[in-house]
DNA sequence: GAGTGGTCTAGACCACTCA
DNA sequence: GAGTGGTCTAGACCACTCA
């Protein structure tokens, strides 16, 4: 069917030889793009996927432990491949790396403050690849984590991707966001990237966190992406690391 | 040789079956620690291992492939595999998370104002896995990134695993201590946990890093572990974040 | 051209899930 | 017991490195 085995047209300066369980993976990424098979929902099994592309099941294997690998898809012995889903992960929040300094995260509420429609800065826009003065939603929540208010967030979504946005569709969701954006608005967020710095306290932070002007506080800037690297959310978080703090792991 | 293959007798409320290849990778693991292979040097063959453990090909390629993941081994086609080695490592800095808020980290330099022995204090003793009033070399230093003095750094050590280290040792190494732990003590870092907050600035790294007492500051306090996960090094480090992040990516 | 890791296959069998 | 993913093999061939 595909299997151009081997080196394939090698250009002036560019990378040539895909192995075939590549081509099979970027096959399969483009079903879970177009949504073909939903998050949640198992994907067809390996021996079936192996007989529709006509490769080995090794080769199917190999693609779907790369998506695995990618937290795209989520294995289960027995069971089946199923498309990783955001309403199902053992973490409810996997990307919150703010933990209490004692005991474990034990308990974690959102309290939305407002949700509504603005204009990006031309900083913002530049950050999500859109014009400056383009809309947006701008969502703003306290999070409070075993028991204690620690971190004030001011989230910023393209108003083309999430249209039709309301304080209502976020209620219902509990203010779990990222499975929000996937089961309203086919938004899958793949991973973020965080800036992080201490600033001194001032504006709303001070107000929500209960904090004096001019403390310390964290600050984590993320931006979010969902496929092919695009940029579909924009965060800043303000953290009182008085009780809490970021917690990492680099290996 | 070992090919206890399937379910090995499953204790009560254990694990019981361990694939073939992880039995390999644990004798591949024994290797290093043992240091039979010493970082940079190649391991042998994987149709040489697969010989000498009576497995296949395959069975090895999947036991060094989970310990390259784990950034153990380093593949390199045509080559061989070789034990992964902070002196080689693409980046000199793989730990360090710092970056200038524009441009790219163009220079690193570090200074040494100080290497003496203490004694730890509880704290710092049990997050070392060792006793209270158990010896220590406390190093302190400056980093300096792109050009500006942005990390005030305390590292503490356990004396007993680096007996002999001296200011000379440190400064030989042109302050690189993860290469440096490697070929002077043979301790390998495999990875690090880090806690970070916002705090207010006092003390030593207002001096070195010429801020003022009360301005924010991100600290950083990081355990960073070798084989086993036995703990090896406590470092605090404190980052004047005026023109300078610590940057995560989380997938 | 010899030696290395990388890909791919076909087939056997195993562990696990679920009805 | 049928169906899933997980392990393992033996063997063929490929891409890459280095002398």
């Amino acid at each position: 069917m595909l299997k151009t085995r081997g080196n394939m047209k090698p250009t002036a300066n560019a990378p040539a030889f895909q192995p075939l369980y590549r081509q099979i993976k970027s096959l399969i990424t483009q079903s879970l793009v177009t949504g073909e098979w939903r998050p949640g929902e198992p994907i067809p099994s390996e021996i079936e996927l192996a007989g529709r592309f006509s490769v080995s099941q090794g080769t199917v294997r190999k693609a779907i432990g790369e998506l695995a690998g990618e937290n795209l898809l989520v294995r289960q012995q027995g069971k089946g491949t199923f498309v990783a889903s955001h309403s199902e992960e053992r973490s409810q929040f996997p990307y919150l790396r703010i933990s209490p300094d004692r005991g474990a995260l034990d308990s974690l509420a959102a309290t939305l403050i407002d949700c509504r429609k603005v204009k990006l800065d031309s900083a913002s826009a530049k950050k999500l690849d859109l014009a400056s003065g383009a809309g947006a939603f701008l969502i703003t929540r306290v999070l409070s984590i075993s028991g204690r208010n620690a971190v004030y967030e001011e989230v910023r979504l393209p108003a083309t991707r999430f249209r039709g946005l309301t304080v209502e569709t976020i209620e219902r969701h509990h203010c779990m966001l990222y499975s929000m954006y996937e089961s309203e608005f086919e938004v899958r967020i793949l991973h973020v990237d965080e800036q992080i710095k201490a600033v001194a306290a001032e504006g709303a932070a001070t107000r929500h966190l209960g904090i004096t002007k001019g403390a310390p506080l964290l600050t984590i800037e993320r931006v979010a992406y969902t496929y092919a690297d695009k940029p579909v959310e924009l965060r800043r978080s303000f953290c009182n690391t008085r009780e809490h703090h970021y917690r990492n792991r680099i290996v």
